[in-house]
DNA sequence: GCCCAGGCCATTT
DNA sequence: AAATGGCATGGG
């Protein structure tokens, strides 16, 4: 049967449903401004408007080509092999159950630095309207079947615009160090086009020069826009998570002391790993944002 | 009103 | 190195 939401000229991809759950990877809080859209999801791959609606084994995709979207859902990502690299205990196996098929995509960078830096404080729905925010004030407007969304602003734009601005948009206190990182990252003061080319240690650091970002966000950008797998984001969910689960009854469990499991314990996939314990905690520990199914 | 939210930063132990 | 408090805004 026909389906109004979805735009005429869709095309049809063949993406069998354990190698891509969509929904789920749109929504586990890697990234934040795709909107629900009839059956399916309308979004930006950088520049380019989007509309997405997954069928049983299918993808039907408008807008972008093929190639982007599937450079940008990271198709090519061994998801078979990344789960199968996990650890072998409970916690682990239940949370890549529960999610099978997600996947982390390939953000554009700067989007995906500039979002969490927005990210400090905030829940997922607020950080989604922010970055929505963002986009109608300073983004390059993109059609796509009628419909009019935005990209993520620019450096530049951003750069160009006031902190009274930026606080407009939501922010808050996050107005000044997006503000300063988009003028640092505008003129050059900080590259990351050279960050792309560091080691994930060295791009780490260079990173935490930006103002707003410490090493949790940095390894957000890390792991979620320059493709670096084995960053391991923790914030106040993944430490809740590695104490409860892995620490259990043991005092005195420092910061140092958990860095340093995380990144020995979950191994070259360990950002993977860390997102789908993420998504579980959340969708099952209460709080949160259950019951909003689209 | 009260609570907390994918933290960062400066300051103090 | 580890703890502490301030920081804006919005939703439950």
């Amino acid at each position: 049967m026909n389906n109004p939401s979805r735009p005429p000229g869709a095309r049809l991809l063949s993406v069998a449903r354990d190698r891509l759950d969509l929904a789920t990877s749109l929504r586990c809080g890697q990234v934040f401004h795709w909107e629900s859209h009839g059956e399916g999801w309308i979004g930006a791959l950088g520049d380019d408007p989007v509309y997405l609606e997954q069928v049983d084994d299918a993808l039907w995709i408008a807008g972008a080509p093929d190639e982007r979207v599937e450079r940008y859902l990271a198709l090519d990502h061994p998801l078979e092999e990344i789960v199968a690299s996990f650890p072998q205990d409970d916690a682990m196996r239940g949370a890549a159950q529960f999610s099978r098929g997600m996947r982390i995509f390939r953000q554009p960078e700067w989007e995906c630095l500039a979002s969490f830096i927005t990210s400090a404080m905030k829940q997922v729905a607020h950080i989604t309207q922010m970055s929505l925010a963002l986009r109608r004030s300073f983004g390059q407007p993109l059609v796509l079947g009628g419909r009019t969304l935005h990209a993520y602003p620019t450096p530049a734009a951003m750069a160009a615009a006031s902190e009274a601005q930026l606080r407009a948009c939501g922010l808050g206190f996050r107005a000044a160090n997006l503000l300063r990182t988009a003028r640092m990252i505008d003129s050059g003061e900080v590259s990351l086009e050279a960050v792309a080319a560091m080691g994930d240690d060295e791009a780490r650091e260079e990173l935490c020069r930006l103002p707003g970002v410490g090493v949790k966000v940095a390894n957000c950008a890390l792991l979620f826009g320059f493709g670096r797998l084995a960053a391991f984001p923790i914030d106040v969910w993944i430490e809740r998570i590695l104490r409860t689960l892995y620490f259990k009854g043991k005092r005195r469990v420092t910061p140092r002391r958990l860095r340093e499991f995380a990144a020995t314990y979950f191994g070259a996939y360990g950002g993977y790993a860390q997102q789908y314990l993420f998504h579980h905690a959340r969708q099952t520990w209460g709080r949160g944002e259950r019951g909003k199914k689209g």
